[in-house]
DNA sequence: TACGATTTGAAAACAAATTTCAATTTCAAT
DNA sequence: ATTGAAATTGAAATTTGTTTTCAAATCGTA
């Protein structure tokens, strides 16, 4: 199991969070981060990537999408997006934001029984340039 | 890559999906179907397991959800849910057939340009039990 | 039945994620 | 500043889930 919390800063952490902190709507994949860190020259592991954006999952500073390909995305929590959006084509990932996420949810719960988790939910299907429009 | 269609009836095909017929409201996975139909007697290999519930999600007639673990689960596909549901806490999957889905996907479309796959789509949460009330 | 096309299945290949563990780093207490 | 216990790192190994390979078996049509 993954560790959970993390007590002690370190460059290598900082450096993760930051790098997602700077792409507030992207969904980045961990190879994606980890290369973009070693290429802007901070020495990290790919482990420790992991690691960081898990822990970052699990505390809630970060969302995980699974996109189609099996390969987990984060994303910043700070933003305002309320829903996750990922192509089965393309396999990007993009940010809701849309005032009927709330409104949906809550008709799920009062009229179904059910609460809707937007964090853990993925809505998948095609995006604006997938559609071929 | 998988391939999408087949043209041949076999016995392996044929007893993968009326293993998922017999299940229709639990989400299995791979294994799961593998184990039953071995201990059941029928000789199957994983992979053609693998394929065959592949190629029944890409042709609709069964639904693929991608579990919170990393494993592929699927359903056979039912005939009137709009949505699908599963629970975080019991894995447990439901049903949901609401009206607001097709309005909501349709106005996920025509306001922010995504065409959301409701059949591809797991709405995840809690359940009514779950939520302990 | 005979034939070409499709499917099977065991094993190998693959890919993503996790774990291992010794070396390093952090931070609080001196 | 120095110490040392606890946490973190990272390269490599391992695990886990899935896909591919390819020769053999099976399917369905002629």
């Amino acid at each position: 199991m993954a560790e959970t919390q993390r007590k002690y800063k370190t460059k290598q952490g900082e450096a993760v969070s930051a790098y997602l902190a700077e792409r507030p709507d992207s969904y980045l994949s961990v190879d994606e981060v980890w290369s973009a860190l070693v290429a802007a020259g901070s020495r990290v592991g790919r482990s420790t990537v992991y690691r960081k954006l898990e822990s970052m999952a699990s505390e809630g500073s970060a969302l995980k999408a699974t996109a189609p390909g099996g390969e987990a995305r984060y994303r910043i929590a700070s933003s305002s997006a309320t829903g996750q959006l990922v192509c089965l084509a393309c396999g990007r990932a993009f940010a809701l934001d849309c005032h009927m996420v709330e409104e949906f949810s809550d008709h799920v719960l009062s009229h179904h029984g059910f609460r809707i988790d937007p964090a853990r939910t993925v809505l998948y299907g095609l995006c604006e340039s997938c559609r071929g429009v």
